[in-house]
DNA sequence: TAGGACGATGTTATCGATAACAACGATTGT
DNA sequence: ACAATCGTTGTTATCGATAACATCGTCCTA
C-alpha cells in the first residue's frame, strides 16, 4: 500500500458515474438484489471505464464474510505438503475462494504467530496441518475461533471440526507387515526431526510396536538437527551400516531420505534389494525416477487436500460435516530384480 | 467467518475494561504515540483477559497500510518455485509481514484472477514470478497498482520496480559452453510446457543459438501436454533415442526430467556419461541423490527469494531501489567416473 | 378503484479500527 | 507568577463497503 497520488477509484465514484446510489452499484457488483438490466449495464460500464477494483477489506469488514481460507503447513518446499496444498487449491479456487498460506517450519512459536495473524483477517475457514506440537496460546486461539477448522494430514484423531489425512499408525503397521511377510528380522528405521513431526513419530512408533509384537527390536537411526532430505538419509544410513552391518531392511521417513540411503548403499557395494530392502514413504514421483525403483507407501496427497477443501465448502454452505476421512494407503512394491 | 453467537471482542471492549478511550487502547496495541506505563499495562491486561484479537481488515482499511505481501508463482508443488518462496518468507516473516501465495499453474486467466483478488486486499507489495504470458487485463491491473511490484525468477529484463532472478539466456549459453568444451556435437534438448513457461523457452533458445553459432543444430524433443516431471523425461528421452540414436549429450528442462531420462538410458543399456552426457537444470538436491550424480546448473533459489524480499522491504521503507539482481550461475559437474 | 404485492432504488447506520487534532494537567523557564 | 511546553488522553471524522429497512411507482386483482 503506497499512495501514488491519483486517488483510488471507489464504489462511490462508479455509482456517481453511472448516476445511481452507492448501494445500487454495490448490489450490481456482487449480483445481489434485483436491479434492472439497464442499470446493471450502466454500472458495469462505469466500473470498467474507471478501472474499479473492489476493496475486499471494506467489503469483508462490513459483511463479516470473506472468501479467504487460511492454510498452515509445516513446509512449502516439501513436496508432500505442497501437493496437499495443490489439492486444496484445485477445489477452492474454482469456487472463488482465496487460499492464504503460512509456513510453520514445525515451529510452535511460528505457528502461533501465523494463527494469530491469519485469524486477524477473519478467514472463512482454517486448514491446519496436523502433526506438530501446539502452544497453549495457539490452542486458546483455536478455541475462540469463529470459523470452521479442518485438520490436514493427520487422520488418526478426529480433532477440530473435521480431519482429512492418513492414519500414521496404520502406515507404520503396514510397513511392518510388508517386511515381516518377507521374513525380514533385522530391521532399521532412518528418520529426522521426529521430535517436531508428531505424525512421523507416530509412524515410527507403530512400526516399532508392531515389530516388537513379533519379538523384533527395531533399530533406529535418527537425527533432530538435520533436515529430512536425501543427504541426511545418506549420512544416517552410513552410521547405521557401520554400527549394524547385518541389517536386512531399512524403512525411511520419506522417499527423499530413502534415495539418499540407496545412493550410500550403492557406493559401499550393498545390493538392493538383494542384501538390504529399502522402503520409503509417500510415494512421490521420485520413487519411480531412480533406477532401483523404490518400494514405498503411496499416500494420495492431492486427494487429502481436495477432501478437506470439499468438507470446508460443505460446512460453509451450512451442511453438517463431522468426523474424519482416512486416506487409503498401500505399499507400492519397487524393483524385485537387481537393477544396480 | 461464521457467527457463533458470542460477540467478538473488539478494541472498544478492551478500552472499556481498561477504563480508557478506544483511541488510547489502539495506540497501546500498536505501540504508537506516548502512553504512560500504567495505562499500557492496563490495556494489555484487559486485552489479554478478554482474548482480544485485532481485526486487520478494519485496521488496514483505516490506515491504508497493510503488512501483507502477495506472491504469485506458477506452481507450489514444484520445488523450484517453492524454494524461492521459502527465501521470501525467511526475510519477510521476521519483519512481521504476511505472505499471501497464489498458484497460477502457468495459466494467464488464473493469474489475472489472482492478481485482481490479491490486489483487492490492498497488499503492501506484490511479488510476481516472471516467465509467463500475461493477459491485457493483468497488465492494466499492474499499471494501476499502488504498491511496489517485484519480479521473481526472471532476471533478463528489468520490468516493474525490481527484478530478482537469473538470466535464462546466460543459463542457456552456459550449458552450450559446457558441452562444446567437451567436444560434444550431437546435442539434444528435452523439455515440456515451453509455450507456457517463457523462461524455460528462453533457455532453450539461448542454447540453440549458441550451438548454431558453432554450426551445430540442436535437436529438440518437447511436449506441451505432459508435465515437467521425471516420467515425462523418461518418455521423451525414449522418443529421442529412437529417432536420434547417435545423440552424445542431452540437456533437460529440469533435474526431475533429467532423472527420468537417466533411468531410461540405464534401462536400454546406455552408459552415462560414457556414451551420453546428461545435464539437468536447477541444482536441486535430487541431483546429488542419485547414483550417477547429475551434472546440472546450480541456481540459488532461496537467495533469489530473499533478495527480492529485501528489495521490497527497502522500497517500503522509502529507499529507492531499481533495476535488477541477477543470480550467479554455475555448472555443477556430476560424476565423471562411471557409476552405473 | 382501492389495496396489495412487487420490482427497483435510495437512506441510514454500522463494521472495527486509525488519522488528525483538540484538550488538559503538570512541569519548566524566565 | 505566568506563559510556553510537554506528555497523556479523548473527540470527531473517515476508511470503503454492506445490511436492513424505507420509499415510490406500477401493475394486478377483487
Amino acid at each position: 500500500m503506497e499512495g501514488k497520488g491519483k486517488r483510488v477509484v471507489t464504489l462511490r465514484d462508479v455509482a456517481q458515474r453511472a448516476g445511481v446510489s452507492t448501494m445500487t452499484a454495490s448490489k450490481v457488483m456482487r449480483g445481489a438484489g434485483s436491479i434492472s438490466e439497464k442499470t446493471q449495464h450502466n454500472v458495469r460500464q462505469a466500473a470498467h471505464d474507471l478501472g474499479y477494483l473492489p476493496n475486499s477489506l471494506a467489503g469483508s469488514l462490513s459483511s463479516r464474510k470473506s472468501r479467504m481460507v487460511a492454510v498452515i503447513i509445516p513446509s512449502i518446499a516439501d513436496v508432500v505438503f505442497s501437493e496437499v496444498l495443490s489439492g486444496v487449491n484445485s477445489v477452492l479456487r474454482p469456487c472463488g475462494f482465496q487460499t492464504f498460506i503460512g509456513e510453520s517450519l514445525f515451529d510452535p512459536g511460528i505457528e502461533t504467530d501465523l494463527l494469530r495473524e491469519m485469524l486477524s483477517f477473519r478467514p472463512a475457514g482454517l486448514l491446519l496441518n496436523g502433526g506438530m506440537m501446539r502452544s497453549l496460546d495457539a490452542q486458546s486461539l483455536l478455541e475462540r475461533r469463529n470459523c470452521p477448522v479442518i485438520r490436514l494430514w493427520d487422520g488418526d484423531h478426529a480433532e477440530h471440526d473435521f480431519s482429512a489425512g492418513l492414519s500414521h499408525e496404520e502406515a507404520g503397521r503396514l510397513v511392518a507387515e510388508h517386511l515381516l511377510e518377507r521374513n525380514m528380522r533385522r530391521i532399521a528405521y532412518v528418520g529426522a526431526e521426529l521430535n517436531r513431526d508428531l505424525c512421523a513419530r507416530r509412524r515410527h512408533l507403530a512400526l516399532q510396536s508392531a515389530l516388537r509384537a513379533k519379538g523384533i527390536d527395531l533399530i533406529s537411526m535418527t537425527s533432530e538437527s538435520m533436515p529430512r532430505q536425501a543427504e541426511t538419509g545418506r549420512v544416517l544410513t552410513g552410521n547405521l551400516m557401520e554400527t549394524h552391518p547385518q541389517i536386512e531392511a531399512i524403512h525411511f521417513l520419506n522417499d527423499a531420505m530413502a534415495l539418499g540411503g540407496l545412493s550410500y548403499l550403492h557406493e559401499i557395494g550393498i545390493r538392493v534389494p538383494d542384501r538390504v530392502s529399502v522402503v520409503g514413504f509417500n510415494g512421490t514421483s521420485l520413487a519411480n525416477a531412480v533406477r532401483t525403483r523404490l518400494t514405498t507407501v503411496d499416500v494420495p496427497r492431492m486427494e487429502i487436500g481436495s477432501v478437506a477443501a470439499r468438507a470446508l465448502l460443505q460446512m460453509l454452505s451450512g451442511e453438517r460435516v463431522e468426523g474424519r476421512w482416512q486416506a487409503p494407503l498401500r505399499v507400492v512394491q519397487g524393483n524385485t530384480t537387481v537393477m544396480i
